[in-house]
RNA sequence: GGAGAGGUGCGAGAGUGGACGAAUCGACAUGCUUGGAAAGCAUGCGUCCCGGCAACGGGACCGUGGGUUCGAAUCCCACCCUCUCCGCCA
């Protein structure tokens, strides 16, 4: 979301800078609606400065016990001329309002230009792939084998996109969910969130998921309450419309949570396994900052998410995303890809992004300097968020990196403890 | 789900149709005082929008949205939230 002066000034400017990101919005009806509310602004506020002073003569007149008739009559007049104005600036602001939120953010200077996930650029790579010695089982076919995974069962009592886990499968999903929140509290300085899985319309526009994407959502029938495609809408949202004091930022905060997601359009898309499911687990990671940090921020809050993976000793590569495949809401965004054999390629298992003021601006999150000293002035902060992993998708890649042709599955170092000190997953 | 009470500034809390953007107290900030602190005194102390280089001027905001009225924090309606009691419940 924009600042209104700002997109009043810039327009034209924004437009350019959006390219093909800008290419639904309906510029030329902004620009004729912030013209009217401009107009209707000022008319509203003489008519009101009118109608204040008319009104305070008309109680200046019956204190003194004078006929007032006259000052009422020409005060009714007025107000029903406000009343005009106010019916259609409303519906101005709506309109405006509503084409307003549907402008994706600017992307930052530093993002690569490109149309599609192929100009994406890779930054740096962590580790190798792992040598097997035997050709690589996909996920599903080995978590079937070893009794952990079942998706038939899953689809009996949910539906496709559905997965249940069971035995050490469920453990291991547990596991890594332990073994990230504990890395994060303890050794990256986040604060442990455990928010709501249904959210309101307000928190869903706050973080841009509204109005764009309300397809995308689970929605509840009975009430206008959706379930959260990631905790970073409840977690973000925790400050909606609050001025939070400088001192204490930046506020870094992960959660684990339950994800929710429709999976609207991508028929035929990773049919099969863990992938791609309707609900999954993650450990998100949400920082607020103020501006000037904020890009610095990014870079650590990636790093974070970047230890899960070099803990669990798994190959990955980091990549940015170039204009084309930004999200809607992010000025520039980070993509984890974690190496997976069965498919011979990297897979997305973190997205850590950079809004700056963007759902600051749609969620009013301001910061203040402290005391009176420092200029008193308000300013929106940044946002910004990154998996600190995706569960589900972890563990896909321990099971296919860590397959041995005996159809067994090693467990790393780092999850023994959690994992009641098994360090092999073998059929039952 | 039923019955009742209530939502006012950073906090407490007054205000039930006109001089109220809002008393008072507290918190906080700055200054005075002090060897230093406390106390005391003085001043300041919300957010947003419009115009303006600025000084400044204007407007909005008392849970949210409508309505009544010349005029609404105050009256009416709807909704949301909080608290108490009852019912139900992991």
């Amino acid at each position: 979301m924009y600042d209104l002066r700002n997109l009043r000034d810039n327009l034209d400017a924004i437009r350019n800078q959006l390219g093909p990101r800008g290419a639904d919005v309906q510029w030329e009806d902004l620009r004729k609606l912030i013209e009217e509310r401009r107009g209707l602004t000022s008319q509203v506020e003489t008519l009101r400065h009118d109608l204040k002073k008319g009104s305070d003569e008309v109680a200046r007149l019956k204190r003194e016990k004078q006929p007032a008739e006259e000052a009422v009559a020409a005060m009714k007049a007025v107000g029903d001329r406000i009343a005009q104005c106010e019916t259609g600036l409303r519906g101005v602001e709506e309109k405006l309002q509503d084409l307003a939120l549907r402008i994706p953010n600017l992307p930052h200077p530093t993002v690569p230009v490109g149309r599609s996930t192929e100009q994406n650029v890779e930054v740096r790579r962590w580790g190798t792939p792992p040598t097997l010695g035997h050709p690589a089982k996909t996920h599903w076919d080995i978590g079937e084998n070893l009794g952990i995974l079942d998706f038939d069962r899953a689809a009996k009592i949910a539906g496709a996109r559905f997965a249940v886990l069971t035995g050490a499968g469920a453990r291991l999903e547990r596991a890594l969910i332990n073994f990230m929140l504990d890395l994060h509290t303890t050794e990256h300085g986040y604060r442990e969130v455990l928010p709501p899985l249904l959210v309101n319309r307000s928190a869903m526009t706050g973080t841009g998921q509204l109005p764009k994407f309300e397809e995308d959502l689970f929605r509840l029938r009975d009430e206008d309450y959706f379930l959260i495609p990631t905790a970073e809408v409840p977690v973000t949202n925790l400050h909606r419309e609050e001025i939070l004091d400088e001192s204490v930022l930046p506020i870094r905060y992960t959660a684990f949570t339950p994800c929710f997601r429709r999976e609207a359009g991508s028929y035929g898309k990773d049919t099969r396994g863990l992938i791609r499911l309707h609900q999954f687990n993650k450990v998100e990671l949400v920082a607020f900052t103020k501006p000037d940090q904020s890009y610095g921020e990014l870079e650590r809050l990636t790093g974070h998410a970047e230890t899960i993976l070099q803990r669990l000793g798994l190959h990955y590569r980091v990549m940015a995303l170039c204009t084309g495949d930004l999200g809607f809401s992010a000025a520039k965004t980070y993509d984890l890809e974690v190496w997976l054999p069965s498919q011979n390629q990297y897979r997305e298992i973190s997205s850590c992004s950079n809004f700056e003021g963007f759902q600051a601006r749609r969620a009013g999150i301001r910061y203040k300097g402290t005391g009176g000293k420092k200029d008193g002035k308000t300013d929106f902060v940044h946002t910004l968020n990154g998996s600190g992993l995706a569960v589900g998708r972890t563990l896909v890649a321990l099971l296919e990196n860590y397959q041995q042709a005996d159809g067994s599955v090693l467990v790393p170092e780092a999850l023994h403890g959690y994992m009641g000190g098994l360090e092999q997953i073998e059929k039952e």
